[in-house]
DNA sequence: CGTTTGTAAATCAACGTTCATTTACTAACG
DNA sequence: CGTTAGTAAATGAACGTTGATTTACAAACG
């Protein structure tokens, strides 16, 4: 009954996560992504309203595109240490792209001092957190962390540690990684049995 | 023979870390300067060449900043753990202003794309990683560290956390801050003797 | 043919910057 | 000591640019 989409939304996100990696949270212009995306500026404005709500949206994929990270990570291996460690090695050697890095600190472009985007930053926040719980709740159950541990606060130990590692890692400005590793083995061999 | 100086330097780029703290990093407006600091935009352009100047200054002082800081918890204190742990707590309790936190956090506000600024930010870092380093290196002279502590090593760690903490803790939204000083209490424990 | 998608051009607001001018002070001079 | 010339500091009014948004219209599909 109408004329079908040449672009999805989905593409256009990921063209403006492109952009924000690329140029930086000040480069991040709608003629910047409808470049990217092949398409006009307009055309952004009318799909999603405005370029608040085209952020707005992206805010709001980095919490799927984390929930999805660890669907994929918890997969590919039997015990749920194995795929943490597995995860930040991952991350540590490079395999992710600069464009999810930039995902992964996009928060840090967004202003906080918006409530909406502040919001957004929040859950993310949260639901890394109960993800990283309930896989160390899992490892727990599997014996393979001391008896006693509590997997919530675990959690928010390694969730410091992987943004402060990451946080370093961008100021600092590559590197292989591995600090980013020692800091997480760190965290974690206290509790291992 | 000339004119003095109604405001200066420092005050303007204090207004400017005012500014940024209160109205985000899209609210720093030359505008939203000048009037924090009572002067004409023009002003600030005559002062420091450009916005992009002001900028450079504010990320310049952020290093100074923190020198201080670890000068004045130094000086308080007879042992360098206590010095830390106070200097912890303090930031903890919310002895800090909001704009002492937006200074903390004031790299991120900037664009890291930026070779200059990526540049004051790992200089930031560094400076910080050193002064820790220093810190910690007093602590194991005096004894107050397990023998064969590396102080370059844990002051990455402990410096990993804090920003980490410090991260979490802008996106989620005040509180009383004691997660932060329990991170810390966490990554030093280990290594006391 | 009606509806939806996309676009190009026009509009509007905001911001950094420039420049001519005024202000407020100092220092030398008579 | 009073005056005045000289100068850095500060300003206010424009300007040009940039970027988001609106509008009017063309094209593609069912």
């Amino acid at each position: 009954m109408a004329r079908p989409r040449t672009t999805s939304d989905e593409a256009i996100l990921g063209a403006a996560a492109r952009v924000v990696g690329r140029r930086g949270p000040a480069g991040l212009t709608l003629a910047a992504v409808a470049e990217e995306a092949r398409l006009a500026p307009a055309t952004l404005i009318q799909r999603f309203g405005s370029k608040r709500g085209l952020l707005l949206s992206l805010a709001r994929r980095g919490e799927a595109e984390t929930a999805a990270a660890f669907e994929r990570t918890r997969a590919g291996h039997g015990s749920p240490l194995a795929a943490l460690h597995a995860a930040t090695a991952a991350l540590a050697s490079g395999v992710r792209t600069p464009e999810e890095m930039a995902g992964n600190l996009g928060f840090l472009q967004l202003d906080l001092t918006d409530p909406e985007f502040r919001a957004c930053a929040a859950a993310q926040a949260a639901r890394m957190r109960a993800e990283l719980a309930a896989l160390l709740g899992e490892a727990a159950a599997a014996g393979e962390l001391a008896p006693g541990t509590d997997a919530e606060d675990l959690a928010r130990t390694v969730q410091v540690a992987y943004n402060g590692a990451l946080l370093l890692w961008a100021v600092e400005g590559g590197g292989d990684g591995a600090p980013l590793r020692a800091e997480l083995d760190r965290v974690l061999r206290p509790h291992r049995t």
